[in-house]
DNA sequence: GTTACGACCTGCGAGC
DNA sequence: TGCTCGCAGGTCGTAA
């Protein structure tokens, strides 16, 4: 699933591929893919038409194609979203949602999207208080943690200002973004913490310790080009990452912990699955029982 | 204002 | 063999 390594693999093989180039037609094939388009798929067709990509930029999940016009092609791959860089004559993929050429004749750009999570919407470009210049709908989107410009010392402080799970703080895209599940399990393995730990309960330096493991552990996944457990994370030419090897706690549920040996154990949490060491991660006190394992998580680690 | 939770969506494996 | 069900999870809207 793509998280903040795995989009920003994707935007910089898009700035490499598709900057300075002018883009002469495109197709939806899927109304869904750009709902969140105002004027709808004939408006978004029309608007990118003789546009020129000026740069690639991101901000946690999010990525955007800065046009030549106060506009930006807006862009998330959701839960299985792909962006590929294809020959002209390449096949159409079988969730192909939006197909783009440009003027020079080249490569087309495909929007791939088996689950329909993700999608693309042109908007202005608004300025920020920092001078930045940002899609409406990404304002509200925090900085990320590999961000030059990402504040430390008030993400500390907002952490510990909220009154909920501790994953759940890192999973909040207004408090800190690019992290999903894996990354935010991963960050609490190497950092010794229980997921529903209460931010409250969270030190200064437990929290800063976190912020580096969650930093470092995105860095290197970035390094090895992404996480994959399957098909569903390429970069634009198609190839899988390869950091899902080095994954400590995400998917290894009944595998012992590389640090202590003990099982890791999968437990529900929000609608999804969290992993962590039973006996590095222990639970905080008013954390309640064991959870049934579940089918679908096992199916993805045997992809790998 | 803050937090929690369900809906959205599709492909695949398990179970019957 | 074919059908149903559960599961993966990022974001948004709504309820509490």
């Amino acid at each position: 699933m793509p998280e903040l390594p795995e989009v920003e693999v994707v935007r910089r093989g898009l700035d490499r591929w598709v900057t300075s180039r002018t883009i002469s037609h495109v197709e939806v094939m899927h109304s869904r893919a750009v709902r969140n388009h105002v004027g709808g798929a004939k408006d978004f067709c029309n608007r990118l038409k003789g546009r020129t990509v000026v740069s690639v930029s991101r901000r946690g999940k999010f990525m955007w194609l800065n046009l030549d016009d106060s506009s930006a092609l807006l862009t998330h791959l959701g839960m299985s979203g792909q962006v590929l860089v294809q020959p002209l004559d390449a096949p159409a993929e079988s969730h192909l949602r939006i197909r783009m050429t440009f003027s020079d004749g080249r490569t087309a750009m495909h929007f791939v999207d088996q689950r329909t999570f993700g999608g693309m919407a042109v908007e202005e470009r608004a300025e920020t208080t920092h001078g930045q210049w940002l899609p409406a709908s990404v304002m509200h989107i925090a900085r990320d943690p590999l961000d030059p410009l990402f504040d430390e010392t008030a993400f500390v402080t907002a952490l510990r200002a909220k009154n909920t799970q501790v994953k759940r703080a890192l999973l909040d895209q207004n408090l800190i973004s690019g992290i999903g599940n894996i990354y935010a399990d991963e960050a609490l393995w190497a950092s010794k913490i229980h997921w529903a730990t209460s931010t409250q309960a969270m030190t200064t330096v437990r929290v800063r310790d976190l912020l580096a493991n969650a930093q470092s552990v995105m860095s290197r996944a970035l390094a090895a080009g992404g996480t994959s457990f399957d098909s569903l994370y390429v970069n634009v030419n198609g190839e899988s990452g390869y950091f899902s090897i080095d994954l400590e706690a995400y998917g290894r549920e009944d595998e012992p912990c590389s640090r202590c040996g003990s099982l890791i154990k999968r437990e529900a949490f929000a609608n999804r699955s969290s992993f962590r060491c039973r006996n590095c991660q222990r639970p905080p006190r008013a954390f309640g029982s064991d959870i049934p394992r579940s089918k679908g998580l096992a199916r993805a680690r045997s992809h790998t």
